[in-house]
DNA sequence: TCAATTTCTTGTCCTAGTTCAATGGATTGA
DNA sequence: TCAATCCATTGAACTAGGACAAGAAATTGA
């Protein structure tokens, strides 16, 4: 009994799954057997830099949880104007939550920026999960919850402060993200021009 | 039987709780007998005009179906700013999920803008409710979802949109809310200043 | 390695939207 | 009912940020 416990925390503690694990395990208490249930369901894949792990039109099979690695998530509008929704980097969960569950057409195109690695979840593979264990609702309930409250957050300050606010609000929230992304992306996630990042930015470095 | 489940029916769509059933029931489908038992745990409550549900700094202890009247979210930023975050209406569901779920301090406003039929879980209820019929996560989780694609909508919109088109797509999605709160609510809402809103209607009434 | 491409910077000119102030109209409430 | 407050409009002066252009720097890849 002792050893048996000691090699589970062994084992999951140092396999491939012990990023995702200690994740999941912040919204609730699982077992090693639950944890180990939902490794046999994850499907982990590594996609080379620039490539999409879904564009505009198709339908979001997936919900991915990056162990390794940095996608960008965005938009094109009406006149072709890119909005970047979001980076999403380790331990951070991506997908288009809505495509997924209502099985439709998404609007955004999900793109690495480095070579990835993510552990995926399809509609049947989720579906199962919550079916044997279904203390895992909490945790994609809560998963939402936050990708919600940011984004009322990210709304406010797109609102209500000036760009140099902005950037900065960005770089102290996001401290690795401006050296792994090229700047215009973040340019497009505040919603000012590559030029005027540039120029905030310059004025920053004077002082 | 036939004659219970005509008065079944003829009871839960004619009751006052007709709205609320029918909305639940966009996400699932529930017996009467689960539909009464939800109406049960729910607290009806009348609110005047110009009342606040909820106040920055408070734990948000309800999640609200609003059957009846127009209510305000908003929020306050560092320099006393004010973004109106959304206008809900017959129909729609108000509270702070973030608050309500993690019971920590809400930073946000909830106030009435005409007077309100408003019905009420608390946490004690509302986990009573998905306990004793799990079906109902699905209602809260697509609530969840449809607002974060509503906010993730509204980001792209302010972002990558000028002025006169954002109000103008206000008004095609929501065309019974200019009647009812004043309109420097809305510049607020839309991330302009009320002048510039005034401006740009006056504008439009020329043509 | 070096050409090709992508990204970043800087400058100039321009415009959408802000701020402030003044006026008049509409609501509210005692 | 009439004052008080709140709300919408308009105008004039200003500014944050955009668009365009051109060059420099950095990355990429064969």
């Amino acid at each position: 009994m002792y050893f048996a416990s000691f090699w589970d925390n062994f084992y999951y503690f140092t396999s491939m799954f012990e990023n995702i694990n200690r994740n999941v395990s912040k919204s609730a208490v699982f077992t090693q057997k639950e944890l180990a249930r939902m490794n046999e369901l994850l499907q982990v894949k590594t996609f080379p830099k620039k490539t999409y792990l879904l564009q505009e039109g198709e339908i979001c099979n997936f919900e991915g949880y990056i162990n390794k690695g940095c996608v960008r998530t965005y938009y094109i509008d009406e006149n072709g104007f890119e909005v970047t929704l979001m980076f999403s980097i380790e331990d951070w969960w991506v997908g288009d939550v809505l495509s997924f569950y209502e099985q439709k057409p998404s609007n955004f195109f999900i793109e690495t920026l480095e070579e990835c690695e993510v552990m995926l979840f399809n509609p049947v593979t989720k579906e199962m999960l919550l079916a044997e264990i279904p203390k895992f609702e909490r945790v994609f309930r809560m998963m939402m919850q936050r990708s919600l409250a940011s984004m009322v957050n990210r709304l406010v300050t797109t609102i209500s402060k000036p760009a140099q606010e902005k950037y900065l609000e960005f770089i102290r929230k996001y401290p690795t993200i401006p050296q792994r992304v090229p700047q215009h992306y973040i340019a497009s996630y505040l919603g000012i021009s590559p030029e005027f990042l540039s120029k905030v930015r310059a004025k920053l470095a004077k002082k």
